[in-house]
DNA sequence: AGCACGCCGACT
DNA sequence: GTCGGCGTGCTC
């Protein structure tokens, strides 16, 4: 006896608002025959006194609410989410103590725009006969209808509209509206072969495993490959093969701008199957590069941390590229971590995971299975690298600096230097009164920029003009202090920049839209300088690069976090990575006031498994990740005693017996609002983020009313 | 978050 | 008498 099948009568709506007070399901009656409403439909709903956009969660049978409450959906929108994602942004709600209506914001393209249409032009069979000699026509008009035969339908306003109508009224030509995918172009950088490369043994061993895995149904993948080892042939290759089984496959990559090489290899080998979203993107662009992927146009996704949301149904691989790289993680809520939602999506749907890098984290190596690349494919050894001792030191760069920057200007070759800090100085202050210059709005020194001539705040954007007097005593005299990349820039222009030597600066300060050419000029020249940030220690190669400096290479590990020698080891490691690529006699030049540090030594060794190993058993006795779990619950208000007010009262609420909480802390003022802060750390994980994001949700009304916004970091960075 | 309801004071 | 201030409460 075959069971008759009920369509669903109830559909679970999350409404899209963005308040904490405001969390669903809400359940509304499907009319008998309604169709097309699955899960993770868009739907626009009445909801209280007037109608909001709402995602489809589930489908039921029943709902608990008697039928006269229940309203129905006025209509479904095009846009909706693929099954997985849906399941994905309940996951993130619970597992970053935020709403499903915040995560699936994330997940859906702007509503703003919609499809782009243009006004296309073809020949009618009356406008082919009319060309054939019977009718009169201009030389203009024969012209106009001679190129839309020869080379089918073309935009209107190519030929121009006004003439078209003309010929359309004599039904010579047909005109109508068709949709046109908006694409952006991006630069093609680096050679890039359309053809699969021939693999090293290291190389196909790490393919075969991760194609076994797949095969499985899974895996979870660190490659760990030094600079230049073929990481992304690798990723390629194991892409091609999720698509010749039918499925789909992300590559998050931590900055386009920063790592045009791999999107131009990916472009040249996959062709229009790529789609890539970036924040450079307009509105519509990214709105149809979405449409692409959700139609199942492009089937491969590349972008950074918010890709792992492209809307694709049946993800077989997704790849996380620099996987050390801190910008996975998202800084507002839900504060979610890229690489930890690619591993979940991968576990709903059954997809392998392949986290590449070559300063792999210390909760990576222990979580992920590692494959490793030892060697790099052109056999190069990696650039011997020297410590620096910069106590005691007077000028800004040590004495072996200044000899191997005076070689390397003699011998026309090309260097790197990278400070970790932009500006001219880190701050100034006054020689009378030593009053150092504040932002109004944060707890921080202002920074000068000489060229731009202001002083600014590099936590809130607050700027204003270069002070000619101390404003608290009037005193003419004020002591610049400390270097940033500007003035570094300034003093090696001077002492070797000019004609055949350029000095290249590439921070923060430059224009998002002169990255690319900044690096394409340096890259093309045959000799010269790069100064910048860490920045410059990202994802470019520039093979004939022999020479690397880091400057106050200690400068990340004076923030007091647990991560700052891991940071301190990835950024020495990778701008060692970036030297020498193409040349057995590059070397790296290491400015420090710590050089006994672990993670200076250790990188200068390229020991990096030294480095996880003694990272590891130093977190093991901390508790930190991968041991542990840290919730941090930050409180901000323009109120100065309301936040730490109400950390205090978070503190009281939360009883965890396998946790230890960290603080009430204050911390320093930002963007004119007072902070403070707790941190529990937990062998426990799922209890203490349920234990936190319910005490947080029973603070929710008091803090609206105190106007203290509370936001949930779970893993902070 | 919106939005309406409701209970108070200041205007035509 | 009505217009409109924003406290309070609800949204299938």
């Amino acid at each position: 006896v075959g069971q008759v099948v009920q369509p669903a009568a109830i559909a679970r709506v999350e409404p899209l608002t963005s308040t904490r007070a405001v969390q669903g399901p809400f359940d509304y009656r499907l009319p008998a025959g309604q169709d097309g409403i699955e899960v993770g439909s868009l739907v626009r709903v009445p909801f209280g006194h007037r109608s909001t956009l709402g995602v489809v969660v589930d489908l039921a049978d029943s709902s608990e609410l008697p039928d006269e409450r229940l309203a129905e959906p006025e209509a479904v929108l095009d846009g909706g989410l693929p099954r997985d994602l849906v399941a994905l942004a309940r996951w993130m709600a619970r597992e970053y103590c935020s709403t499903p209506a915040r995560a699936l914001g994330l997940m859906l393209p702007s509503r703003r725009v919609g499809a782009k249409t243009v006004l296309t032009a073809s020949i009618t069979d009356a406008g082919a006969r009319a060309l054939a000699g019977e009718g009169a026509l201009t030389p203009n008009q024969r012209a106009a209808l001679d190129r839309l035969a020869s080379q089918g339908p073309t935009v209107a306003a190519a030929i121009g509209t006004p003439r078209l109508r003309r010929l359309e009224g004599r039904g010579l030509v047909r005109l109508e509206h068709q949709r046109q995918l908006r694409r952006s172009v991006h630069p093609r950088v680096g050679s890039a072969p359309a053809q699969p490369l021939s693999l090293t043994r290291e190389q196909a061993s790490a393919l075969a495993e991760i194609l076994a895995g797949l095969e499985r149904g899974g895996g979870r993948f660190l490659l760990h490959g030094v600079t230049g080892s073929g990481k992304t042939e690798v990723y390629l290759q194991a892409v091609e093969a999720v698509l010749q089984a039918g499925r789909q496959a992300i590559v998050l990559v931590p900055e386009i701008g920063l790592t045009p090489q791999l999107v131009t290899r990916f472009e040249a080998r996959l062709g229009p199957l790529v789609a890539v979203l970036h924040s450079k993107l307009s509105a519509g662009e990214r709105h149809d590069e979405w449409g692409r992927l959700r139609r199942g146009e492009a089937r491969v996704c590349v972008g950074p941390r918010s890709a792992v949301f492209a809307p694709l149904s049946d993800v077989g691989l997704i790849v996380v590229d620099e996987e050390h790289d801190s910008s996975y993680k998202h800084e507002s809520d839900p504060r979610y971590d890229a690489r930890t939602v690619a591993l979940e999506r991968a576990r709903l749907l059954g997809s392998a995971v392949v986290c590449g890098t070559a300063t792999p984290r210390p909760e990576s190596l222990a979580t992920l299975h590692r494959l490793r690349l030892r060697e790099r494919v052109d056999a190069r050894p990696l650039p011997a690298v020297k410590v620096l001792d910069m106590r005691g030191a007077h000028h800004p760069l040590h004495p072996e600096t200044r000899l191997a920057l005076s070689d390397l200007h003699r011998q026309q070759g090309k260097a790197i230097v990278l400070l970790n800090r932009r500006g001219w100085s880190n701050f100034l202050s006054c020689r009378a009164c030593g009053q150092v210059r504040m932002c109004p709005n944060c707890d921080v020194a202002l920074v000068l920029h000489r060229s731009r001539g202001f002083v600014a705040c590099h936590h809130c954007g607050h700027r204003e003009a270069v002070p000619e007097h101390c404003p608290a005593c009037g005193s003419p005299a004020l002591a610049r202090h400390g270097a940033g990349t500007e003035r570094l820039e300034h003093e090696l222009d001077q002492a070797l920049g000019g004609e055949g030597f350029p000095v290249f600066r590439l921070d923060a300060d430059v224009a998002a839209s002169r990255v690319a050419g900044t690096l394409a000029r340096f890259g093309a020249a045959p000799a010269g300088v790069l100064v910048g940030t860490q920045m410059v220690a990202k994802g470019h190669d520039f093979p004939d690069v022999t020479l690397g400096v880091v400057l106050d290479a200690d400068q990340t590990l004076r923030f007091p976090d647990f991560r700052a020698e891991e940071r301190t080891f990835a950024l020495v490691t990778q701008l060692a990575g970036r030297a020498g690529r193409g040349d057995a006699g590059a070397r790296v030049l290491v400015q420090t006031l710590a050089p006994e540090a672990r993670c200076i030594r250790r990188a200068a060794a390229h020991d990096v498994d030294g480095f996880l190993e003694s990272e590891l058993a130093h977190r093991q006795i901390l508790s930190y990740p991968p041991y542990g779990s840290l919730i941090r619950v930050l409180f901000a208000a323009a109120d100065p005693g309301a936040p730490l007010e109400l950390a205090h009262d978070l503190a009281r609420r939360l009883s965890l017996p396998d946790a230890t909480v960290l603080g009430p802390a204050p911390l320093f003022r930002l963007r004119g609002r007072s902070r403070a802060q707790i941190v529990v750390k937990s062998g426990q994980r799922a209890p203490a983020i349920a234990a936190v994001g319910a005490a947080v949700n029973e603070l929710a009304v008091a803090a609206s009313k105190a106007k203290v916004s509370v936001s949930v970091d779970v893993d902070p960075q």
